[in-house]
DNA sequence: AGCACGCCGACT
DNA sequence: GTCGGCGTGCTC
């Protein structure tokens, strides 16, 4: 009797794959990466096929396999990408592939009424068990309801115990669903533009952007994988170079994936891809419905797209014969997702592109240290394409000291002063605040210092309770200022988070024209960005004040004053990358000014005038930020001259959260050796966010010198604790390459 | 993740 | 005594 055995990575948070006998119907069908519906406890989910082996020994405690599913089979090229992504990520391999998949038919269970209680049994029922009764009248309505329905309109809890005895009394039944996926939809191929090269190729290059295109053209020809960086300002030409090379790579009859942060929030790059490629290209993105996803998904299988443009899922597309990959503001955060699996759409970009022989073109204005160090150092082919392609100058920046402000106002007098002439002007007026400071910092109202840890940089947090500044990277702690230790002033101020301020004060001052808030609130919505949004480009709004969110892609052509409210709250958050952070969007936020026929003028107030990040922003000089953010990096040991993890330990209790990442800490001391060089054990301190939902937090990060030694070594720790039993009670997530240490 | 099992306080 | 709260452990 010769049977088959598979291993299937289900969509749950377990190491390994589970084990399921093929029946002997479905033997010729099932291969590596073949989707398959198994049964896993009283569930069936759609699962993926990682290993086939004959099965020795008796079948006892085994379940079968299903059938096979409705989706289709994942290429060997995709496959080995997830036990990469799996293993380096220390990502369970179930996961990876859920989220390398489009969206299953959704396998549930429903529950039906079978019989209702006559009445001597209600009353007795209503007595016995409330619940119940409840839980038979939400079922009454003939429709067979998942478990969800009946919890929702029963609000009852412990909904499973009910229908078990409910069950057991023959009231009801359940039986497991697969949800219909709707039918293919068939594009109408009227509503895409015609396909129309001339009006973008008919563009003369400039002699930088040709230089690029020819060298990635030519690395496309050789079919050898190579990464390349962009490296231009905004309005340089990128999307020239990355379409052209696109249509190299489609006319050598291989495909594209082109990524771009946040897809709703650039359509004008979709617009110009689908009047170059017309219906050979494809958009994938989180607010697709699952039925569009899944036709979009299942088009580029079946090779009818050559081009995928799409946010970071958009890298797993099962796209054959790969020529390029497109990684647009490859500095840009969203790349990293900041839940299981945590990976890097970037780096998995690269690691892809490598397996497919394909060439991998990221591009920004404000690259991230690891990217243009890579460059530097030859890792990467760097070209820079150094002017704005339309005329249009660089907008003057100044730097406002607001040490020398005394007042309330959130605006210094001489920002009060442009804004008045801007509005004057009948200008529009963009007022740039980043709210998200969570953590309160410390600050000299008179010289600006603020605290920093002096064995990791970072800015310290304060502590109410007990009255200390404390590194959230090592734990490194001191009492709090009451005096500035640097020019002896005793105006420390607290910084907290939030400064709505701003719109009140336009609101009060500028009463007669309107003004419009631009944030992760006001946008919630579906299409509330998109109406706001053009409220300001045609002119109806005169202010726009916004968070990150403002700075990215837009281009309003009225913008005659770009005013950054507090440069400092990004510049002191706790993290290493903040200076970096804060060069990035200053320097983007910049970029919204004089874009049309108005000149543009950027006001940047804050305590900190001398701060690098501020000094480089102002005068548009990445490369001398680069230089001088490179000595800290090199000088403390942080990317890119060291490789980090970050291991969050989580726990209901405080004590156990602690013990454990305590824990953690003396078995990666123990087992530290020859294996793993340059190992450094930083922590355990409390995290920043120390207590989400009721669990206490605490972190520790880990450096080391090389990328491929880290994660086994972290596996290897956690297993050590395990077995010694260290980590009761305590939940670990591990996150290679954080990037942000939340 | 979800869900069953099992051990403890508040009610008939 | 039971009901139902949450902590712990397993899923082939």
């Amino acid at each position: 009797l010769n049977m088959l055995k598979a291993d299937v990575a289900v969509p749950i948070p377990i190491d390994t794959p589970l084990t399921y006998l093929i029946p002997s119907e479905l033997q010729e069908s099932i291969g590596v990466g073949t989707q398959v519906v198994v049964p896993v406890r009283n569930k069936v989910v759609t699962g993926v096929v990682c290993d086939v082996a004959p099965h020795e020994g008796d079948v006892a405690g085994l379940k079968s396999i299903r059938e096979i599913a409705s989706a289709p089979r994942f290429a060997s090229e995709l496959m080995k990408l997830a036990r990469w992504i799996s293993e380096y990520y220390i990502a369970p391999i179930g996961e990876v592939l859920g989220a390398m998949s489009p969206p299953h038919p959704r396998l549930r269970r429903v529950y039906r009424l079978l019989r209702k209680p006559g009445s001597l049994e209600l009353e007795i029922m209503r007595a016995s068990h409330p619940e119940h009764v409840c839980v038979l009248e939400a079922l009454s309505g003939d429709r067979p309801l998942t478990l969800e329905t009946i919890r929702r309109k029963t609000r009852l809890k412990g909904i499973a115990r009910h229908l078990g005895s409910l069950e057991e009394g023959g009231y009801v039944s359940h039986q497991v669903f697969a949800g219909k996926r709707r039918g293919r939809r068939t594009k109408s191929r009227a509503d895409s533009p015609p396909v129309d090269t001339e009006l973008d190729s008919g563009f003369q290059l400039t002699q930088e952007q040709s230089e690029a295109y020819e060298g990635i053209a030519a690395a496309i020809d050789r079919g050898r994988s190579a990464t390349f960086l962009l490296f231009g300002v905004t309005g340089s030409g990128k999307t020239e170079v990355y379409l052209r090379s696109i249509d190299h790579a489609v006319k050598k009859g291989r495909r594209a994936v082109y990524l771009v942060p946040e897809i709703g929030l650039t359509p004008q790059i979709m617009d110009r891809v689908r009047r170059r490629f017309g219906d050979r290209c494809g958009v994938l993105h989180s607010r697709l419905s699952s039925g569009e996803r899944y036709s979009t998904w299942a088009d580029i299988q079946s090779g009818r797209i050559d081009v995928v443009v799409g946010a970071r899922s958009a890298i797993f597309a099962p796209v054959e014969n790969l020529g390029v990959i497109i990684v647009d503001e490859e500095h840009d955060a969203s790349y990293k997702q900041q839940e299981s699996p945590r990976y890097n759409a970037r780096e998995v970009a690269i690691v892809r592109a490598k397996e497919a022989g394909a060439v991998v073109i990221l591009g920004s204005a404000t690259p991230t240290i690891e990217s243009y160090h890579n460059a530097v150092t030859g890792k990467y082919r760097l070209h820079e394409l150094p002017e704005r392609i339309s005329g249009g100058d660089l907008p003057a920046v100044s730097v406002i000291d607001m040490r020398t402000t005394r007042d309330e106002s959130p605006f210094s007098k001489e920002a009060q002063g442009s804004i008045g002439a801007s509005v004057g002007r009948e200008e529009q007026i963009l007022l740039f605040l980043n709210r998200r400071g969570f953590s309160n910092y410390v600050q000299c109202r008179e010289c600006g210092i603020v605290p920093r840890c002096r064995n990791c940089q970072v800015s310290l947090t304060y502590h109410l309770g007990r009255k200390v500044l404390r590194c959230h990277y090592c734990g490194y702690a001191e009492r709090g200022w009451e005096t500035c230790p640097k020019c002896g002033g005793t105006n420390i101020e607290y910084v907290g988070s939030g400064t709505q301020k701003v719109e009140e004060y336009i609101s009060e001052n500028f009463a007669e024209v309107s003004c419009v808030r631009f944030d992760r609130d006001s946008t919630r919505r579906k299409g509330s960005a998109e109406s706001l949004l053009s409220d300001f480009s045609n002119g109806l709004v005169r202010f726009l004040v916004g968070t990150q969110m403002v700075a990215k892609g837009h281009d309003f052509r009225k913008v005659g004053l770009v005013v950054v409210v507090n440069a400092d709250v990004s510049m002191n958050l706790p993290d290493f990358r903040a200076g970096e952070r804060t060069f990035q969007i200053l320097t983007q936020v910049a970029g919204r000014a004089g874009r049309g026929e108005v000149p543009g003028k950027v006001l940047i107030q804050t305590f900190n005038p001398d701060h690098h990040s501020l000094a480089h922003a102002a005068c548009h000089d990445f490369k001398g930020f680069y230089e001088q953010e490179v000595l800290m990096r090199r000088d403390l040991r942080y990317p890119p001259f060291s490789r980090l993890a970050r291991i969050v330990v989580e726990s209901r209790r405080q004590e156990s959260a602690k013990r454990a990442a305590e824990g953690f800490v003396s078995v990666a001391k123990a087992l530290r050796d020859e294996s793993i060089p340059g190992l450094d054990v930083m922590g355990p301190s409390r995290a920043p966010l120390s207590k989400i939902r009721n669990n206490y937090r605490w972190h520790l990060l880990l450096k080391g010198e090389e990328r491929k030694s880290l994660s086994p070594f972290i596996r290897r720790c956690l297993r050590e604790l395990d077995s010694r039993r260290l980590a009761e009670a305590a939940r670990f997530s591990i996150d290679i390459d954080p990037q942000v240490m939340m």
